[in-house]
DNA sequence: CGGTAATTTGACGCTAGTCAATTCATGTGG
DNA sequence: CCACATGAATTGACTAGCGTCAAATTACCG
């Protein structure tokens, strides 16, 4: 892909310095947006100025990277973003898409240092929580600690997702499964279901899923073939969901 | 397996309804064992008969199923556990081996139901704790809440290394670094890293690994052939650790 | 000691990986 | 606005590794 890979300094983002930023006020997301919960709830005073939602980033840009000290958590306001960690034997694994309202990061939670790094895959504005003040803010309240235990628990649930789909899936399946997961999560997001953007490229998608990009290719072809999805592209159309569903369920 | 599988009722444990546990002074895993922090804490008074170390438990026993409501974590103290969900199509999926000090339930976490269902493997005792309590203590503290954060993050981190191995890895490869992994966590549980007792059958570990129960025997035979365990059975003794390493990381 | 389940071993086919070539998309500069 | 360059995506041919089926052997438990 070879993204010119922007540097995101925390500073000087152009977040206001007190009060909640009108931004939030008019944010279609605010229903599950955790930090504006943090904004809105009991120890608002203890955490004003916390919450930075940020200015549109360009793609390419890097959130953090893989080894630094852990600094804050993200939500994803508009657009996406991919992590991947380095193994040990340098090779790179894409272990998630970031979609609007997602929460980036609880792989490095009570780590000193981040396990994954972020990239942004497209121009995309996010919000920036400071990792102390997430926990506080977790023990401030039950109703607080509910949020952020549901974010977690997301973010658990989709790991445990992925790596199910890795278990006993043939390639159609396992892609198949991809479609749908991303319908959903716009779905839930408030976005249309049926018609897919692939911001990331079809390497990432085939790390994703632990295969091989041409395979993707492939898949893509046979499900297009059998009138269940059309691929433009990155743009993609899910025609027959029942049938994908069935897909994405059935071989072994 | 076939394993009779008895239920666990909670109650009758014959845990004290009062004080902390004499079992809990005597135990080897007391430093890294959360449930006994709940009663060291200054939370103590509101905890107090919270944590209940269970009696032995048979072999089979189910801790809980999957769909029922979710109402404790459990830790273990001595002997193994598996926990395996069912997916939409009635096939099994085996999520993850419990080790002494692991903790139970994390996928669960904020869901009212339990995600998955967890059997002993062998004859075991646990400490139970039930969900409320647990996310009370979370609040209470700065420290407690990192020791239960921390104990989540280890869950995550177990997932995610379960989900990496399967990503490019070939039978033998996932083979040695599931050996290794069992070795690590024997280790950091205070025991002897170069001698396994894999409690599980075959079956189990070729769907953890997401692999046929032919292909382990077989990866177990070469690993053997080369010299670098020594399989007896449920034995397996670790012959060249660095070896087995080595090929836990190379092939692709 | 017998019966059952677990494990091992063997033979074969299929799926997906790899290598290679081609087409397509994207963005750049003249 | 077009020609070109570069990387992404697709398509094809071939191969290796793992799954599947089946049989043999071993371990386990009463």
């Amino acid at each position: 892909m070879e993204m010119e890979q922007r540097e995101f300094g925390g500073e000087g983002n152009g977040a206001p310095a007190g009060g909640r930023n009108l931004a939030c006020d008019m944010c279609r997301l605010r229903q599950s947006c955790l930090p504006d919960h943090l904004n809105d709830d009991a120890t608002r005073h203890t955490l004003l100025g916390l919450v930075q939602p940020g200015v549109p980033m360009p793609r390419g840009t890097v959130l953090y990277r893989q080894g630094e000290p852990r600094r804050s958590f993200y939500f994803v306001r508009t657009g996406s973003a991919k992590s991947f960690q380095i193994d040990e034997y340098g090779r790179e694994n894409i272990m998630g898409f970031y979609l609007p309202t997602d929460m980036i990061g609880v792989a490095s939670l009570e780590q000193a240092d981040y396990a994954e790094s972020v990239v942004l895959l497209e121009r995309s504005t996010l919000c920036e929580v400071p990792a102390e003040a997430l926990a506080t803010a977790a023990r401030s309240s039950e109703s607080m600690q509910h949020r952020f235990f549901t974010k977690m628990a997301q973010s658990f649930a989709a790991e445990r997702h992925a790596r199910v789909r890795l278990h006993h899936a043939s390639a159609d399946e396992r892609v198949a499964d991809f479609l749908l997961e991303l319908s959903q999560r716009l779905h839930a997001a408030g976005r249309v279901e049926s018609a897919l953007y692939l911001s990331m490229s079809r390497y990432d998608i085939a790390n994703y899923l632990g295969l091989a990009a041409e395979t993707i290719s492939r898949a893509f072809g046979r499900l297009q073939e059998s009138g269940v999805i059309a691929v433009k592209g990155k743009a993609i159309d899910i025609l027959e969901g029942p049938a994908l569903r069935a897909i994405a369920v059935r071989n072994g």
